[in-house]
DNA sequence: TTGATTTAGTTGCAAATGAAACTATTATCG
DNA sequence: CGATAATAGTTTCATTTGCAACTAAATCAA
């Protein structure tokens, strides 16, 4: 029981002021990161990691598959062209899209993430058993369905 | 496990990425239940709800129970303070400081909100057996414990 | 006691965010 | 066809946020 009586409430022991606080943490955390060893933002790391798992996608796309909004995505993509970390390559059959992808430094850039996020990622699953990371990760699952069922936040059956 | 070999990385099996958007949701959802039924913000949810478990507390006590930062407190006190729902006075011996409290509306909104607060709660961990709604508790502990073991986010020693 | 330091809280400001408006292009339907 | 609606993506703008600078008061140390 996470709650004494039936009318108290202690912020501490409060699922969504827990689960703020913690992804606030851990969030900042890994901008940080992000941020001193290569230069990215958060936003431009989820492109680069949606394009780096499917090149060729349209900046609609990126935003279903990253949560974000378009303008984000159009912001973040933007920046990273200027950079020439990701490529634009207009559709010709329609020219209202465009295909991103990411460029040879772009891929050598998420080659480089990669291994660092995912340290981040075992650095905050050391402190749990196979067992209960397996948990973790189904209890996250079940509570998204609850919180934004019409969503589908993630576990995206087969594209 | 939750990824596959050690250089791959799915961004919806990413834990950094799935706490952001879990959290996300949940605030949004939260932050909109708060705005239409009671219109106040979260932030001002956190200071009401610290001050009906703790009266009397300074506007530093309050930022170090709720996480928020000084100027946040700032703000959202002087609006619940402009609303009549908070009450400041300030202190004799030092006058720097002063106690913030709730005040007899204020007592009243926080009276109301709480059984909203925690129906949103339980609408969540519904989907949780009691035992999984510990496991949870646990592994957010654990991990918070990681993300920021500086500063102890929660469960609070006695006060 | 007085000058320097620390603490409480507020204000200002620059950057990030998100919603809505906008442009350009394609699809729909009379 | 030609007008209307829908879609992709960008831009604008108001709001929010987070940090630094600031004011006021108290403490410390000589």
């Amino acid at each position: 029981m996470n709650h004494d009586a039936g009318d108290k409430l202690r912020l501490d022991n409060f699922l969504p002021y827990r689960l703020s606080v913690l992804s606030n943490a851990v969030s900042r955390k890994i901008a940080d990161m992000y941020e001193r060893e290569f230069d990215i933002s958060i936003w431009q790391w989820r492109i680069l990691a949606v394009l780096g798992e499917s090149e060729g996608i349209t900046s609609t796309e990126v935003a279903a598959r990253t949560l974000m909004d378009k303008p984000a995505v159009s912001r973040a993509t933007a920046s990273l062209i200027d950079r020439g970390l990701v490529t634009r390559t207009s559709d010709t059959a329609d020219r209202r899209k465009s295909a991103l992808g990411l460029s040879t430094a772009g891929r050598e850039v998420y080659n480089a993430v990669i291994p660092r996020a995912l340290a981040y990622e075992q650095e905050l699953l050391a402190a749990l058993s196979p067992e209960d990371a397996e948990a973790l990760h189904s209890l996250l699952t079940r509570l998204a369905q609850i919180a934004s069922p019409e969503r589908d936040l993630w576990d995206r059956r087969e594209d």
